[in-house]
Order: C-alpha cells, then sequence, then structure tokens
DNA sequence: TCCATCTATATGCACATACATATACGTATC
DNA sequence: GATACGTATATGTATGTGCATATAGATGGA
C-alpha cells in the first residue's frame, strides 16, 4: 500500500491536514494516482499511531476547526526508506486487452468502434497533460528551477510520453483491425 | 470486474475445468491479466448460478474428478454484449512514480539506481514477450491465420508496444536525472 | 428563512483480490 | 512405506479501495 507514502512525501513539502492533502493530490500528483477522501483519513489515524505524524489542531473562526499533520523524525525516515525501496513490478493488467483478444467472438466493425473510444479516451487525456504542462517551464529553462520542481516534472513527462505511446499503439492497432475486417467480412 | 468475462471468453473456445482454465489464463492471457485460482472457482461458482455456465462432472480413473464448464446461451450473450461495452478508463496508478516525484528528498544517485532497477525490470518483460513472439507467426503471414488467432496476435503486439515505449520512456528519464545530478551534487 | 456550498473529519459497507490452507486422488521415486 | 508431485476443488481471511453517508460550522444568495 502506498498512499501513506504519498502523504509522508507531501507532508514533507509542508504540514496540511486531510482536507488539504486531499486537494493537494488532485492538484499535483492526479496525473499517477488518485484516491478516496475517505482513504486519506483513515490513513492518516494509522501514520499517526505509527508515529510518523504529529498532530495539532487548528482552531479557526471563519470554517470549521482542522488538524492538520506534521512529519515525525521517524515520518521522515521512513520516507527517506521508501524512496530507495523498489516496488514489486506489477504485471500488465488491463481489462480492455481481453475485449481485443476474444474479438473474434463478435463482428470486427464493432471491436473497431470500441477502441476508437478508447483511444479518444487517451487523446482527452494527453490533452489534459498538455494543458498542465503549457503553463510550466519548458525543458530548456528546467536547469534553472528548483531541484524539487524538476523531479516533478519528469513525472509529468512519464504521463505525457505514457499517452502518446499509447495512441500511437492503438492506431496500428485498428489498422490491423480494418486488415482484418477486409479480409474476413 | 472482468474475470468473469474472461472465463466467458477462455470458455467459448472450447470447455474446460477450473484447472484447465488456470492453465489457460496462465498460458495465453497472462500478457495482460493475471489472478488467483481461487478466484476462478468462486467465479465459476457464482456463473453457474447466474446461468452463464453449465457444469459437467467428468469422471476421471488416472486423475481425481473435474467439473467441465460449458457456456449456455445466456453465457455467451452475456460474452457478446460485454465485448461492446465501453470499460470506464482508469486513471494512471503507478506508485513508482511517486518515488521520482519525491525524489528530491534523498540524493539523485539513489534514485538513478531505483529507475535503473525498474528499467532492467521492463527489459526482461520485453525479453519474455519477444521469446514469446518468436515461437509465433510475423506479421507479413498473419493474413493466412485464423481470424481468432489475429486478435490474440494484437494484443502481443499492444504488450511490446508498451514495453518498448517504457524502455525509452526511462532512458529519457535517466538522461534527465543525471542532468539534474551533475548541476546540484 | 431556507438552501446550497465550502470547509472539515469520520464511519459503514461492499467488492475485488491475493495469500494461505484444507482436502483428496493417483503416480513416481527414494 | 514415506514422500513429493501433479491433478482437482474449495474455504478462510486480510487488505486495499471506492462509494455512500453522517455530522457540523460558516458563508452567501434566493
Amino acid at each position: 500500500m502506498s498512499l501513506p507514502h504519498m502523504l509522508l512525501g507531501l507532508l514533507e513539502e509542508g504540514s496540511m491536514s486531510g482536507y488539504e492533502l486531499n486537494k493537494a493530490i488532485h492538484d499535483s500528483i492526479r496525473h499517477f494516482w488518485t484516491t478516496d477522501q475517505s482513504q486519506i483519513y483513515r490513513a492518516l489515524h494509522k501514520m499517526e499511531a505509527d508515529g510518523w505524524l504529529r498532530v495539532e489542531t487548528v482552531i479557526q473562526a471563519d470554517s470549521p476547526n482542522k488538524k492538520v499533520y506534521h512529519l515525525t523524525e521517524a515520518g521522515r525516515e521512513a520516507l527517506a526508506v521508501w524512496l530507495r525501496t523498489p516496488l514489486v513490478n506489477q504485471p500488465l493488467r488491463e481489462a480492455w486487452l481481453a475485449q481485443i483478444f476474444f474479438g473474434s467472438a463478435i463482428p470486427t466493425a464493432e471491436t473497431i468502434r470500441l477502441v476508437e473510444g478508447y483511444r479518444k479516451g487517451v487523446a482527452e487525456g494527453l490533452a489534459a497533460l498538455e494543458e498542465l504542462q503549457a503553463r510550466l517551464p519548458a525543458a530548456g529553462e528546467r536547469a534553472h528551477v528548483p531541484r524539487r520542481y524538476q523531479y516533478q516534472l519528469l513525472t509529468l513527462d512519464y504521463g505525457m510520453a505514457y499517452h502518446r505511446s499509447m495512441l500511437a499503439t492503438l492506431d496500428a492497432m485498428l489498422e490491423q483491425m480494418k486488415l482484418i475486417a477486409e479480409v474476413t467480412e
């Protein structure tokens, strides 16, 4: 389970409440990790019990009080260890590929339509990432950007490369499927 | 949940027992879907209760009796429907990218080492797929191959394209990280 | 005044899934 | 005779996870 370590990483940049962590996940790591609000609070409770976090209750006048979490030394250490720990590589798990694999059970035109839909979804995902990147420094200017920020940009690069490759692969797949349709229909 | 539909797809090609389905998953769709043996039996029970499958108990002399599952009309129909149904597109979920995103908390050399490890894993995955493909028809001969089989090859193509793209992206990432290391260390 | 919305935290619940374990038959090996 | 292995099916259980819901203070608009 990685969520606690995501939270450690975010809290290393600055102390936050669960509510703020939820927003931070949505704003900055959504392109490779999403989670439910309820999981965040559950994770925070466990992390506090494990001594990774210290809670500070902040009384607010203009909105409900909040519990701001701070990294402890143990938490900082847990993050540093995790950042060096190779994760077990998860095998591909793509249910939609089964719709291709077993596609011969329905007319080719229908599977083509399906894949075109998936292509559209990927194109939209890529557009969202490109829009995000347009508001950030270009590759040439990166050397002058804080180190922390350079790492963050690398994950955005990965997301875009993934989407572009996916588009190209889907296009190739669609071409092959059109050949199948020609021969057999 | 997709496992029941995976089983429908496999059983459409021929009736099998749970034990044989487990082997079929390992032999032919492992490159995009894996599962535990226990889930297969649980899924089969549910699918039978839902009327998608019919059981035939086969008495064997040389090994324990087996329960061979056959598709019913309802099962065949459920497969056909699923094959046309767009799956909700799952957002990227790559915990290792968080190790990059938060990488500034440890020396760059350590993150480089980590990514090199991941690169090795991807290269091994690609090698396994290439070995598998070497025993199958090349692209030029595909037109003369059964339609069912052509679809199966497309999923292998996808797996290889994914791995190749992943390798290229990781290499680019490693180059960027070496630049970071030069500037800041 | 009522209602919606934002801030803020928390629990209930269902589902998917993996790991471990249990049972049991037949064959081959030591 | 004991042990290991392949075949074959099944349950127990823990964990990860998302959706729904509950509670509640403050603000702003209809």
